[in-house]
DNA sequence: TCTGGGGTCCTAGGACCC
DNA sequence: TCTGGGGTCCTAGGACCC
């Protein structure tokens, strides 16, 4: 992936940096409503003005001193930090402990990334963007360490000014001590990890600090006495690759400054999914259809505009308490054809008709960008027009989900709860075109046979 | 913690091929 | 053929990141 140095060369020092947008969502708000600065403000997910369901996506600093935390319901939040608005009218509260509370508006956001995003690019040669308020940048032939700091100041001023909002940044030799700089001295920081540093730089860290250390791992680096990075660091290798596999060795490695890889964009995405979460668990064949329908629309409807054909289809059902399934179909090559997607996911779906579920998603992986001749589905296009009726069917009736064939000769959809059946048959028609296929619509080159999808 | 949405990578097991 | 091994593809789940 990383096309980075070999192990044992050591080439030029790299000099990265490692720039982390403060409470990014927030700060979006506040520069968009400036009245808003200085106060507390949670930006929520699946948060709408008034409710109390949805997540924090991010919480400024003032929100954070209440207690409020990301991922954290909006419910709980509301709890230690209420709305302003209920304050004023509630004797019982203290308007000077309430805060304000926003939904999240992405493409608002996006439009802020994208400024700082084009400063990034003017001031290094790579960047590789990591979300959208992270990024790396290789600095090295723009910079030496004795300049490295007044760069930095400069960028993070010319992001204020031009953008309105504030950025950390962390320089070091390597990418996963850049990023470590970068949150050390959070808001508006600036950490400089010099070269021959890196090792002391981590070793009084929390091992959570080390990227890839999430909880299960700390905990279980915990049971083996390792609490900090500077222990994590010391740890005997193979008893980590026991554990934890070749992850193990990875994190002992950052954890003692070696990390070999070079900063590089980022290339294309591997899979696009879109998510949604019910209000309440639900056992309705109906509304689940009806939100993988909606759900996989936008999924297609993204991978077109990415120019991406996607060669597999899964959903994604959680079950109470918090069980996540997985489900996926692979066909025989890669389509853009917004139908199948539909069809497959709800197929499906079909498994979990009778379960509780609380969130429903739907993905599309194994992707291809390569332009070429791209999928011109006349035939598919008229018959989608019948399609909406096929379709409507297998919502109001999920227990016809499988009997897809007749009306408007749509091919079947293979077997449902038999996972290994129905990939077997799609192994099957892979080799050679199948009856239900020449009743269907000829295939451009490029495109596959749906039979049997 | 009664849990939001969008991703990445790794692992394990089964099917299949030679 | 009760019998090897290697490689690849696919599915499902888990951990992690922001």
């Amino acid at each position: 992936m990383d096309a980075g140095r070999l192990p044992g060369t050591s080439g030029p020092e790299q000099i990265v940096a490692h720039v982390d947008m403060d409470c990014f969502y927030a700060a979006c708000e506040q520069r968009r409503e400036p009245a808003l600065s200085g106060e507390p403000l949670v930006v929520g997910m699946g948060y709408e003005n008034g409710a109390t369901h949805g997540a924090v996506a991010t919480a400024s600093y003032e929100a954070r001193a209440y207690g409020v935390e990301s991922a954290m319901a909006i419910s709980e939040a509301l709890e230690r930090l209420p709305r302003k608005v209920e304050a004023v009218e509630d004797p019982d509260l203290d308007v000077e402990d309430a805060g304000f509370y926003r939904p999240v508006d992405m493409d608002f956001y996006e439009s802020v990334a994208a400024d700082v995003r084009n400063i990034l690019h003017t001031e290094a040669d790579v960047v590789r963007e990591v979300s959208i308020d992270e990024a790396y940048l290789d600095v090295t032939e723009r910079v030496s360490w004795e300049t490295v700091e007044s760069w930095a100041r400069d960028l993070k001023d010319t992001i204020e000014s031009a953008v309105g909002v504030v950025a950390s940044v962390g320089v070091a030799p390597t990418m996963s001590a850049a990023k470590v700089a970068s949150d050390r001295d959070k808001p508006d920081g600036l950490v400089i990890v010099e070269p021959g540093t890196v090792r002391g730089f981590f070793a009084d860290l929390p091992v959570e600090d080390v990227h890839g250390v999430g909880p299960v791992t700390a905990r279980e680096l915990d049971s083996l006495d390792v609490g900090t990075a500077g222990d994590l660091a010391a740890a005997d290798p193979e008893l980590l690759a026991e554990r934890f596999g070749e992850r193990g060795r990875e994190i002992r490695r950052y954890a003692r400054g070696e990390d070999e890889r070079s900063v590089t964009p980022k290339g294309d995405p591997k899979s696009l999914s879109r998510e949604s979460a019910f209000t309440d668990a639900t056992t309705d064949m109906e509304t689940k259809c009806r939100q993988v329908r909606t759900l996989a629309d936008a999924v297609a409807d993204r991978a077109q505009r990415k120019g991406a054909r996607y060669q597999t289809i899964g959903i994604k059902v959680v079950t109470p308490p918090f069980d996540v399934n997985t489900r996926a179909r692979s066909l025989p090559g890669p389509v853009e054809e917004p139908e199948l997607v539909r069809r497959i996911a709800l197929d499906l779906l079909g498994e979990f008709a009778d379960d509780p579920v609380r969130k429903v998603g739907v993905r599309v992986s194994n992707l291809d960008f390569s332009a070429g001749e791209q999928a011109n589905l006349d035939g598919f296009g008229s018959d989608s027009g019948t399609e909406e009726k096929s379709d409507s069917s297998v919502a109001d009736n999920s227990s016809e989900t499988a009997n897809e064939q007749d009306g408007d000769g749509q091919v079947g959809l293979g077997t449902f709860g038999e996972n290994d059946g129905g990939s077997e048959a799609a192994e099957d028609t892979g080799g050679e075109g199948t009856d239900a296929s020449e009743s269907q619509v000829s295939l451009p080159p490029g495109q596959t046979t749906l039979a049997d999808f």
